[in-house]
DNA sequence: TAAAAAGGTGGAATCGATTCCACAAAAGCT
DNA sequence: AGCTTTTGTGGAATCGATTCCACCTTTTTA
């Protein structure tokens, strides 16, 4: 490999000369400059990023932390985060904690010691011990998805949306709708969509049934086996809200198999766009969270922070409702 | 932050004994390690992964390229690559080439830059630049989805799975199926699969119609056009063949604009399972070329590389047809 | 025309680890 | 007891860049 040393000694240069080229500080002559570029383009040299971010602190990586990448949300969110990056000239290192909390933190630390300069988190949950880690953390850390105290962070509409499409379900004039939720660990997904789905139907006097709400793990056989609580019970909802597109499929696995149909016999809405399942029949109603958008604009809050900017930032992304016919 | 200096000091020995203990090569005391244990903990120290692979020049890091990262297939393969490389403990840089050619060869190098121990590259086209770029590369590369020339690669059976899907059509009847198929810039899926649909209709004395062919570039748009393109003719066709799932969301979206109902009015099939589809209506009747395992397969490969083994492997990766009612 | 400023360059220290080598103490062998 | 291993340790060089500083030359300015 060639390194900075040998392109000095090609040029007749001291390798002083060729880094102030290279990183266009301070004086270099048009000769030396000609000369460097010169050997630069026959040894094809690329500086070493190790030896360079020894010196400087500065990697140009930024780690990611989400949960599971072959989610059509999370895939998404990915996408706007890579173009953010791209256009900014950083490189995405990318860990996977499949569900599993101790991982989030693990990653946290392990993620500093190969020195990224930020970290984006899709976040899970807001544990005291994750949010500890968080402020330990000597490289900005933003999180994506959860209200994460005291750190710059963007949340979605949970509790809003999730209003609107119950409420939306009521005048379509579903009056006896079940809900497929999450553990209260996840406060977005688990505590405020839930506490929607319960605030909605009081408001319009309807009695909240244990026996209408099942909770899964994210999981497409979670949401399968959820829906099955629920229809296994002696007096069936006619309609349903999924808080998540992945346990909805589980659920429509369900209900598909068990013979009934959306929406006739049940109708059926979820959060997350299922992209696909806009092409398909029954097409599904869906709160879509605009994750490429979100993904950017996470980006950017953290290139913001990467600048100096050093508030702490709380926004909530935006939303918007698809109609399908599964209503 | 901490460095093995400090560890060093607080522990009353020289950083050539902490050092040797943190990789367990060399003699060490149990009371030196007891106290370097020790002030580990309590400093919550990290070796600098920087200083370290300037010294070994190994990062610990994968290089991934894709085309793009929210597609089905392709967060499939991550997933499987993530897995593999989390059991050998590497981490993953993820990069995207939005399906410019350029990039690829740019991001061999960049990568490099990086040094990265490895590269996967999920291949879309076999150019000789790109050839030339893996051949000078001085970390593995592997290629995943084209039979790259001499560079270690695992190939989906483009060729007879498509051909068992379009044998499994025509012995269901149909007998006028089109083609939707991509450039042949792409071996694999461009050459391969096309060349698999026109010699089975041969084989069963059946006509190669010009206008039973579309071509798209892997944009659900482009599925959409080439749908139309095929359908606008004056004749039609009773069935269709779509190369890629992304594609085959758009033809379906043409076909359910304009009231073509499937399979009654067309039959379809395609090839990259979409997960969801198999619980909505139609379910899509489809080669699945389990990309998880591909992704496995493929990162596997790769750790024989970096474990010295350096001979050239080809491997064909398996498929399952999925049956749905589509057809 | 002398002093000040700008342009250009190389030497040397530095970042935080690894690793070779020399050396000393303890243990094992005749 | 004397000799060879084994165990344990620290010093110093090294990886490939950046950056401060000293120094020289050329140009500008008063």
């Amino acid at each position: 490999m060639t390194t900075i040393n040998d392109i000095a000694k090609l040029a007749n240069v001291s390798r002083s000369t060729v880094s102030r080229h290279l990183n266009k500080n301070g004086y270099v002559s048009q000769e030396a400059q000609e000369r460097i570029d010169k050997v630069i383009q026959e040894t094809s040299y690329l500086p070493s990023q190790s030896a360079k971010s020894l010196r400087t602190k500065k990697t140009g990586v930024i780690g990611v932390i989400l949960p599971k990448i072959s989610t059509e949300t999370a895939s998404r969110v990915v996408d706007g985060i890579n173009q953010m990056l791209q256009e900014n000239d950083y490189q995405m290192l990318l860990t996977q904690t499949s569900l599993d909390k101790d991982k989030e933190i693990a990653f946290i630390k392990l993620l500093q010691s190969r020195n990224v300069d930020g970290v984006i988190l899709l976040g899970t949950n807001t544990d005291e011990a994750l949010v500890n880690e968080i402020q330990k953390a000597d490289v900005p850390v933003v999180v994506l998805g959860q209200n994460m105290p005291s750190t710059t962070s963007i949340s979605y509409p949970d509790y809003n949306a999730t209003v609107e499409m119950i409420t939306y379900m009521l005048e379509n004039g579903y009056r006896d709708i079940s809900f497929i939720g999450v553990p209260e660990d996840d406060p977005a997904v688990g505590i405020l969509r839930k506490k929607a789905y319960i605030d909605t139907l009081k408001k319009y006097n309807l009695p909240i049934l244990e026996e209408r709400m099942a909770f899964g793990d994210f999981s497409i056989e979670s949401g399968y086996d959820a829906m099955q609580t629920i229809m296994m019970h002696s007096s069936q909802p006619n309609a349903v809200f999924v808080v998540t597109d992945n346990m909805a499929v589980g659920a429509m696995q369900y209900l598909k198999e068990n013979h009934y149909s959306i929406p006739k016999d049940i109708g059926m809405a979820t959060t997350g766009v299922s992209r696909l399942s806009k092409y398909i029949e029954p097409v599904l109603t869906t709160i879509d969270f605009q994750n490429e958008d979100a993904g950017i604009a996470i980006t950017r809050l953290l290139m913001e922070k990467l600048n100096g900017y050093n508030k702490t930032k709380k926004l909530t992304h935006t939303y918007r409702r698809l109609s399908g016919n599964s209503l």
